[in-house]
DNA sequence: GTAACATATAGACGAGCATCTATGAATAAG
DNA sequence: CTTATTCATAGATGCTCGTCTATATGTTAC
C-alpha cells in the first residue's frame, strides 16, 4: 500500500536548499550517505536527517548494502505531486502544442 | 521585467496549509482580503501577511479597487515552477500517451 | 572478539515562521 | 471634516526547523 502524497509534505521537502541539493544528487543514480555528505557542506548527521524526511515523504528509494545505504530519488512521487499541483493551482494552463 | 521564479521560494509558498487554502480560494477568481479572511480560520492581518509572501513570490495578481484589494492566483508562475521541478526532479518520467 | 567504518538517532541551540493584538494608512460615505 | 471601513504594517510570542556535537547501532575485516 503506497503512501498518499501529501502536497504540503511534498512542498516542505522542497522548501530547503540542502534537501533540493540532495534530491538533485540522487535524481538519476544511487548515492550513499557518505557520498552525499562529502559533496555537501553539511555534516553526515544532517544529511541523514534530511534523508529521513525524504523517506517519510516517499520521495526516495532506499537500498541498504553492507554498511552503506544507498538512496535514489523517487521520480514517480515527484511527477505525481507536480501533477496534483498543476490540477489544483494551474487548471487553466494548457500544454504547449 | 518579470521576477525569476525561485524553486525554493515557490516550495516555501506551498509549504503552509493556510497559504495553500488562500491559493485555492483565489485560483480562478478575484477575491478580496476580507472575503479570504472571512472564510479562513485566521485573522485578517495573518491573511495579509500570507498575501505579501505570495506577492513577493509572484504567485498572485493584485488589483486594488477603492478600499479593497483583490487577489487572483498567477497560474502561469505555478505552471512554470512545476515544469521546472519536473525537469529537475522527474526527467525520466514521460507523459502518458 | 575487537577494531574500524558507515549510518542513524538523541539532544541542544539559534534562526525563522505563523499567528496574534494593536495601530497606521488609505478610501468612501455622511 | 469626521467617521467608518478595508487593508497593510509593526511588534511580540510560541513553535518549528536546520544544523551541530555526541553517541548508539549495525556491518566488515582482522
Amino acid at each position: 500500500m503506497n503512501k498518499i502524497a501529501d502536497p504540503i509534505e511534498f512542498a516542505r521537502a522542497l522548501a530547503d536548499h540542502t534537501r533540493q541539493e540532495i534530491m538533485k544528487m540522487c535524481c538519476c543514480e544511487w548515492r550513499s550517505v557518505g557520498e552525499l555528505a562529502g559533496e555537501l557542506e553539511v555534516t553526515q548527521p544532517t544529511v541523514s536527517h534530511h534523508l529521513a524526511f525524504l523517506r517519510e515523504a516517499n520521495l526516495v528509494h532506499v537500498r541498504p548494502e553492507g554498511r552503506q545505504t544507498f538512496y535514489m530519488l523517487n521520480q514517480d512521487t515527484v511527477a505525481s505531486c507536480c501533477g496534483d499541483l498543476m490540477l489544483n493551482y494551474a487548471p487553466d494552463i494548457r500544454e504547449p502544442a
